[in-house]
DNA sequence: CAAACGATTGAACAACCGTTCAACCGTAAA
DNA sequence: TTTACGGTTGAACGGTTGTTCAATCGTTTG
């Protein structure tokens, strides 16, 4: 029996770098950090929640402005504030009726323009 | 008439902040240029790809032994990976019989260390 | 040439996700 | 208190997406 009925029931094949594998299985990062990666970066992934977080950079905007800006309505652009509000990326401030959104830290920026020097390829 | 009902078709409120708006608009960046950015962060958005981008960091790996490694088929993992060849994150190498794949750049390493930072807190 | 194997591909299916719609909550004004 | 409005929420629908399965391609080996 050879490492891979072990560790890969999903692959086939008759494999020999079982060296390599076994080198990276050590460099890899947990499992959940994977998954705690791919989460964040699938906030992202959605180009209604960018241009929300674009947005609301700089100065706060209400939700019914995000909405006339974006063009959308009041109910998806909440929807999509609370999925970046889970995700501790924006922070918010209540006014009377209204509630006022923006940026939670400097990460998200950094991030965003690291991925913007890759775009620009 | 508003600027609302010119620009804004899906809010349907009354709004009063028209000049932060006319503001903000000037200061977002192309709306093609969000969608590129949400395309790009959605590629890291799946934890199988993040999986194989950590995989092939470093040493060059063959389809298989990503397979074993991951536990995964072949056929998922390369589906997966001519998602990440068209975003041109990786490249490959043919040897043989086999298909070699590493990062294409250092560009995705820094972006996932950003990540990984703000996953930290 | 034929067999074997690593890798790729397309169709199909299931799970996931974003928007819509309607109802509802909280605050402010009448 | 009643009305109006900004904002939130849950269910449902439709589109997207990742995996599976089977077939195929390309290269190597017998």
């Amino acid at each position: 029996m050879s490492i891979y009925e072990k560790t890969a029931p999903g692959c086939e094949c008759e494999e020999i770098h079982t060296d390599v594998i076994a080198a990276k299985r050590e460099s890899m990062p947990d499992e959940s950090t994977v998954y705690d990666l791919a989460d964040f970066f699938k906030i992202f992934g959605d180009s209604t929640r960018m241009s929300i977080l674009f947005a609301i950079d700089g100065a706060p905007m209400c939700v019914c402005d995000i909405a006339a800006l974006l063009g959308m309505t009041k109910s998806a652009v909440s929807h999509q504030l609370k999925v970046l509000r889970q995700s501790d990326l924006i922070t918010y401030r209540k006014s009377g009726k209204n509630v006022y959104y923006t940026l939670a830290d400097d990460h998200v920026r950094d991030i965003i323009e690291k991925a913007l020097e890759h775009i620009k390829e």
